[in-house]
DNA sequence: GTAAAATCTGCAACTTTGTTGCATATTATT
DNA sequence: AATAATATGCAACAAAGTTGCAGATTTTAC
């Protein structure tokens, strides 16, 4: 099921990070990449087939990608975690995400860098920044 | 324990929007304004004294409040839903929230609008934005 | 002011989402 | 191949939020 090109992007990516190549984390990192969004646990097990995943495991592999900077926690409306690659954010900021009021999916824009947010208040130190819309979606509006 | 004024105050906004002026409501829109950032429900409850509201209620009511605009559901890195006092934003954005990662303290940051986003893609209409930001707040920069 | 209608509230039971401990299985290193 | 290091699954648990329903409050109509 998995493409074995993405299996391969996977490797190297935990290699690069020095994680161990297990089969939970290449595939979890494979559906990542294929989703291209922001995705629960419960998501990312129902596509992850055959393998049936436990629930555990999802959330120890997300983790661990977490803590080595592969994935972001994504903030959303939604009552469960998303998380997606992190592989188009910057240091300081991931591209922003949009939420249609109407059909409730979830999108990224790519490619719309808002300014850093500047703190009037002294003081502040700044180091990342999330930024979530909602509105309509092309196919709601 | 509720200062009259803030009582008051609590009374006009419920009667504004025609909800029933009930012990619980004026309570937690007194608890909002005096914390003036965003609050879960345990934190609520655990700032309404003696008073000892069922969590069902804390969280019934933030829904009646929410669905007539009183009060907004702000983004947070935590996993419980925080609440705070609508009146603080615009139509199109509330203010930006900060976490501190070190003490994990939020801030409201006031007074700094960022820019709406205006999405690349054709198609996308955009209503509402909220920003997250995480850093060092004065007491531990 | 009182009665009726409308709406809230608390309790108990439940669902969803995420976590912990521990024994076993897998991966990497020598 | 043996060993060390790490990951996985299961079961049990914890935290956050929801639902149904009976009884209590609040509002409205008289
Ligand atoms: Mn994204
Ligand atoms: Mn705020
Ligand atoms: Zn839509
Ligand atoms: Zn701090």
């Amino acid at each position: 099921m998995i493409d074995s090109n993405l299996e391969m992007k996977a490797r190297k990516m935990l290699k690069a990070v020095k994680l161990y190549c297990t089969s939970g984390r290449i595939d979890i990192l494979a559906i990542l990449m294929k989703a291209g969004k922001p995705l629960s646990q419960e998501q990312i097990a129902r596509r992850s087939g055959e393998k049936h995943f436990d629930k555990v495991t999802i959330y120890r592999t997300l983790e661990s990608l977490l803590k080595v900077g592969l994935v972001h926690k994504a903030f959303m409306d939604k009552r469960a975690w998303h998380f997606e690659l992190a592989h188009n954010c910057t240091e300081h900021q991931c591209h922003p995400h949009f939420t249609c009021t109407n059909c409730g999916n979830i999108h990224c824009l790519m490619g719309m860098s808002l300014p850093m947010a500047k703190s009037p208040y002294k003081g502040f130190v700044i180091n990342r920044q999330q930024v979530w819309l909602e509105g309509l979606c092309p196919a709601c509006a």
